[in-house]
RNA sequence: CGGGGCAUAGCGCAGCCUGGUAGCGCACCUGCUUUGGGAGCAGGUGGUCGCAGGUUCAAAUCCUGCUGCCCCGACCA
């Protein structure tokens, strides 16, 4: 894609009201605008990002033998009055009636709707286990929406729904749900860790969150050195009353095993298991080898606009963003420094830019009408991970200088070692 | 919901105290000169000063009410 042909949106200064990093450099690197509080634009570029989350999550999801639906986000309330949930939610459901009356609410999670869809689509214990899911928007009417997209009340999910047909069945899923989060973490190419958590209001009995480590984190994680041990803090038996959780550092882990280790994590991923919760309450009935069975269900959500912001809580520096390589929107920047000496450096960019597109990497060719400060300085607070430099310097040699986004200065490569010496990045 | 703060051009801000023709920097447009780390000069575009009411000859400025947004807390998948 050519610079001049894009809606960049960069901003040179910050804006007063944002106050964590990942919000700041969001609306510096243009990639969303507030439209209320905790409502947002998501600009060509936030939009190019946000779609690279997604395409990691549906691929392993459906590796995993997830099949993707979309389930609308205006649910009829009486839904939520059969679960019993209208009350229990409380005012983060955003009610409202509809022209004839009819009260309806959009959609803070899909337990409902897809139990109620599963009555109609299953109706035989041969279809299980079956999990299906969706990448959509959610609405929660937070009380205090804070931190740009980090906590927004509109944002982007993934959320999954397992149907087996007993407890063990329900372990499997989980399972192999748990293990297909932790691969689509580690393509993502953030530090995170998993821990126990707590099920809230969603219900059931086990469940783990996901949390991507950052000193912004609204959450305090605690887990030990030596093992697996890792709880969401809050959980933390060992506390008393009115004892900070930080004071737990340094001390035995409670499965005996190594030291404590508390640290702030930002969550981006919650997995449950349900059991029957909804599929009795709102009365899903499978038809099984002898008689009906309720289904046991679990749910199992990803924040994907949240991952976008928790990235760059966890990848930036002063001079922007510095983006994991699977989440780039571009993985090269060419700038073209100059281009009006020389008629030879715009037939060069248009050469290379070509080259970067036959070899399959998304490249951004800054070709605006800029001085070069202002185009190195837009590519490092977008955080693409390489930059290839063309001017009027390395016309001569042949050479072409790269420079990547932690590098102090660039380096010198023969046209023919270009791509390689990209792609081994 | 409790406490605090803010609201003036796309962004960052000044002006308000002491009422008198709406300003600055960045961005944007035109031209010239520049050009390897956010250029210079000249010219230009863009505002119901958050909304409503009041006081006054006159309100961005004073008064009243409202709304929106941000931060801390409570709360939260």
């Amino acid at each position: 894609m050519k610079a001049s042909q894009l809606i960049l949106g960069t901003q040179r200064e910050n804006p007063a009201d944002a106050e964590i990093i990942s919000h700041q450099l969001m609306i510096r690197a243009g990639l969303v605008r507030q439209v209320s509080s905790g409502i947002y634009n998501w600009l060509p570029l936030g939009k190019k990002i946000l779609q690279k989350v997604e395409n990691i999550i549906r691929k392993e999801m459906d590796v995993a033998g997830g099949q993707e639906i979309l389930m609308p986000m205006v649910q009829p309330a009486s839904l939520w009055e059969d679960s019993g949930r209208i009350d229990q939610y409380g005012q983060e459901l955003l009610v409202f009636l509809d022209r004839h009356e009819n009260k309806f609410c959009l959609g803070p999670t899909h337990e409902e709707i897809i139990t109620d869809l599963c009555k109609n689509l299953l109706t035989s214990y041969k279809q299980l286990p079956v999990t299906l899911y969706q990448i959509q928007t959610k609405f929660r009417d937070e009380i205090r929406p804070r931190f740009g997209v980090m906590r927004s009340r509109e944002f982007l999910m993934k959320d999954a729904y397992s149907f087996d047909l007993d407890k063990d069945g329900l372990d499997r899923s989980y399972a192999i749900m748990k293990e297909t989060y932790i691969k689509i973490f580690d393509n993502l190419g953030l530090d995170y860790r998993v821990v126990k958590a707590d099920s809230g209001a969603i219900g059931g009995s086990d469940s783990e969150e996901f949390h991507v480590l950052a000193d912004s984190g609204e959450d305090l994680l605690a887990f030990s050195d030596k093992s697996e041990y890792a709880i969401n803090a809050e959980l933390l038996t060992e506390l008393q009353e009115g004892q900070d959780a930080y004071s737990l550092d340094g001390k035995p882990s409670p499965d005996g095993k190594g030291l404590l280790r508390l640290k702030k994590g930002i969550e981006v991923g919650h997995i449950f298991k349900l059991g029957k919760k909804y599929s009795q309450t709102l009365n899903l009935r499978i038809q099984g080898e002898n008689s009906d069975i309720h289904p046991e269900m679990g749910c199992y959500g990803i924040g994907a606009s949240r991952i976008v912001a928790a990235a760059i809580e966890q990848n930036h520096d002063e001079k922007g963003i510095i983006w994991p390589k699977a989440l780039a929107p571009f993985e090269v920047a060419i700038v073209e420094v100059n281009p009006k000496k020389k008629e030879e450096i715009s037939i060069q960019c248009s050469d290379i830019y070509n080259l970067l597109k036959e070899n399959d990497i998304e490249v951004l060719w800054d070709d605006r009408e800029k001085r070069p400060g202002v185009k190195f300085h837009d590519m490092e607070v977008i955080g693409t991970p390489i930059t290839v430099i063309i001017g009027e310097r390395t016309l001569e040699t042949g050479e072409i200088e790269i420079k990547k986004r932690l590098d102090e200065k660039p380096q010198l490569v023969s046209h023919q070692d270009l791509i390689s010496a990209i792609k081994t990045n």
